[in-house]
DNA sequence: CTCATTGTAATAACATGATTTACAATGAGT
DNA sequence: ACTCATTGTAAATCATGTTATTACAATGAG
């Protein structure tokens, strides 16, 4: 059991975006190439990715542009941008309420585990856009 | 996007033997209805905490035990025993080596989340079943 | 030997994520 | 105003994974 595809092919979409910037124009299928996922998946993470306000979307024209600075964004943002606010766990819905551990494990697990993602959130806010670059900068050259 | 039944399940299990040790026989249909889900399911993670050192299960005449005192038994080991070991997150598996950033995200993206996901065990180890124990414990009271 | 129960396989039902096709809406360039 | 590559979006399909269910041999105390 494993988060999708979701946050990291908005963060691959937005390392290109910051890479590219200048160089290429950065369309859905552009992007779809270089994730090598269809661009309609692309179209609809640009979307949210926009709505969250970290990139700019020119319809008609095409291309993709960073709304902030790659240090200003982190993935706490990307994550939020693209995933539900949810818990981590499925936790049983319908437990029998006559049993004492039933009628409060949601309640009580629910609580713990809720702590559990504020520190991954947490986590993901410390790292930042251009931290990713940097790494994917030093990989490259590590190719000569 | 979130994590299965499987984890909260678990708990759910092991907080019930736990609770009816020596009132109740804790068999899969037993534990079954607490969590109200298929006691094929029940057996099924049983066996999971079995294999990891966490319970024992009569076969046959029935029932499950704990093989630790429940401050001893943390959530990441039961995290552990009824979850794969794999990445927090599903990174893209082809993406595109001709670009820098495709050929480099796997490694730098997996680098950074495998750092949060061991966060996340880590906190999953300060978190033992007496505790949830005695939460569930506290919130009965609460209701007079 | 009996019988409730476990262990396990196989299958179905269901939910969700990803793919693909299609097409109206957009807007810079001519 | 027209063109055309591109976006935004809906809908249908495919693939995968989780949960539910049925079935039955194996277990082991009484």
């Amino acid at each position: 059991m494993q988060f999708s595809f979701r946050m990291p092919v908005a963060v691959q979409i937005l390392l290109c975006i910051a890479k590219f910037d200048g160089v290429f124009k950065t369309t859905s299928t552009f992007l779809a190439s270089s994730v090598n996922i269809n661009p309609v998946i692309i179209r609809k993470t640009l979307g949210q990715l926009k709505a969250a306000g970290l990139v700019e979307v020119a319809a008609g024209v095409g291309g993709a542009k960073l709304v902030k600075e790659p240090r200003e964004i982190t993935l706490q943002e990307i994550f939020n941008a693209v995933e539900e606010d949810e818990d981590l766990f499925h936790i049983q819905e319908n437990p029998n309420p006559k049993c004492p551990v039933g009628r409060n494990i949601q309640q009580v697990l629910g609580n713990k585990l809720s702590v559990v993602k504020n520190h991954m959130l947490d986590d993901f806010a410390k790292i930042t856009l251009a931290d990713l670059l940097n790494d994917i900068n030093t990989a490259e050259e590590s190719r000569q």
